[in-house]
DNA sequence: AAAGCTATTATTAGCCT
DNA sequence: GAGGCTAATAATAGCTT
């Protein structure tokens, strides 16, 4: 931004970066104050240096902000009340229960996401075509475009798919949780899950393709 | 700030107001960002307008850095967790274990990759100055590129919040275990839930829409 | 209402003390 | 390290479309 621009990446240089850390730190905070004062805007703003030192900014009430946040995050969740959710609600599996809840929405959201191209490779024959072979800063720039493409929409593949893996872990959580707490629960149907659930985890964990497919079991007690 | 040097006061006229809202909040939360990733601190940002509508920034996750906020405020370091956890490791619930630990190391190594741009600003500008004003195509095609880049961008900030979301469940499943060891708990009862889990997983796991609706079973003992 | 355009002010990177 | 300086970049107020 001045004597020389400089590019948005880590500071090597740990004194020059706790010097700009502070110096923008200033920075952030008054844009702050200043959006929150011309524009009636409340805002929280909530810095933890890289040693770990909270500094913070609030317009009100930084609690107040905060709560009224996570108001506004949940907003939108609750359409699947299942019954087990009032149940879950009142007793010590409440937070559990609704961090999952809010989980399940946003997943929802999520693949409803239209994750397609945006008919990049039309605009790239187009540029070929007017350029021919003469702009080669244009093409160095395009590779590094697509790279840069390539590589988030891998991390994005492999960021679903991580989601999709920890969905798959927690919600059975959900379903033990409510399972767990029903006082007709009997002991020994409990234990006869035991030996069903530790058979078929041994039997399928072994091998990543198997598990979305478990074999079917057939347990007869006599 | 230009034309005309303002006071920072609120802005009457409604209209300049919202116009204003609009360009500093953008301003506010591009320092937010820059300072995040130049000094390698974690951002959280919550703005609120006057309307009521909200806008946030954060560095990593914003629910994560509520919390530590909020920790760093009690000043309360219990440091919970980690000794039961530690416990876990050596004793019969090591499927479970196994599976929180596997799912820690990969959040960790999601963690540890660099997220940041390549210098993709130095060729727009190199290619600025080759082209002249000639090349609108190349110019449409790199607003393209830069969307797209921006879009996936963003996609990856919100899988990455949500991965951070999907691991904070499992500090309560974490918590479920340290009871598990309490001295007042039926084994039984937390064998049960916890084998449970697993056979949950595998018995609904091959169809998306059942998996909320998990199959009656059926156990019959004689 | 939203997007683009400058003239101006604001911020700040690299130095220096 | 903290603070000050200044050239240079970044942000943006007031317009226009």
């Amino acid at each position: 931004m001045v004597r020389q621009k400089i590019q948005i990446k880590k500071i090597d240089d740990l004194t020059a970066r706790q010097v700009t850390f502070s110096k923008r730190r200033r920075g952030v905070f008054k844009k702050a104050q200043e959006l929150s004062t011309l524009c009636d805007a409340e805002i929280a703003l909530i810095v933890f240096s890289a040693t770990g030192k909270l500094f913070q900014y609030s317009s009100s009430s930084m609690m107040q902000l905060i709560e009224r946040h996570r108001e506004g995050q949940a907003e939108n969740s609750n359409k699947l009340g299942q019954p087990s959710f009032q149940l879950l609600e009142n007793n010590s599996y409440g937070i559990l229960s609704k961090m999952l809840v809010d989980k399940t929405r946003e997943l929802r959201q999520l693949k409803g996401e239209d994750l397609q191209g945006l008919g990049l490779n039309e605009l790239i024959r187009l540029e070929k075509m007017v350029l021919g072979g003469l702009n080669h800063v244009a093409e160095a720039e395009n590779d590094k475009f697509l790279k840069e493409i390539s590589l988030l929409r891998k991390k994005e593949s492999e960021l679903m798919e991580e989601n999709a893996k920890l969905k798959q872990q927690a919600e059975p959580l959900e379903m033990v949780l409510s399972k767990a707490i029903h006082p007709s629960a009997s002991p020994i149907f409990l234990m006869a899950l035991i030996l069903l659930s530790g058979w078929a985890y041994l039997s399928t964990a072994e091998d990543e393709t198997r598990r979305l497919q478990p074999r079917r079991i057939v347990v007869c007690f006599s």
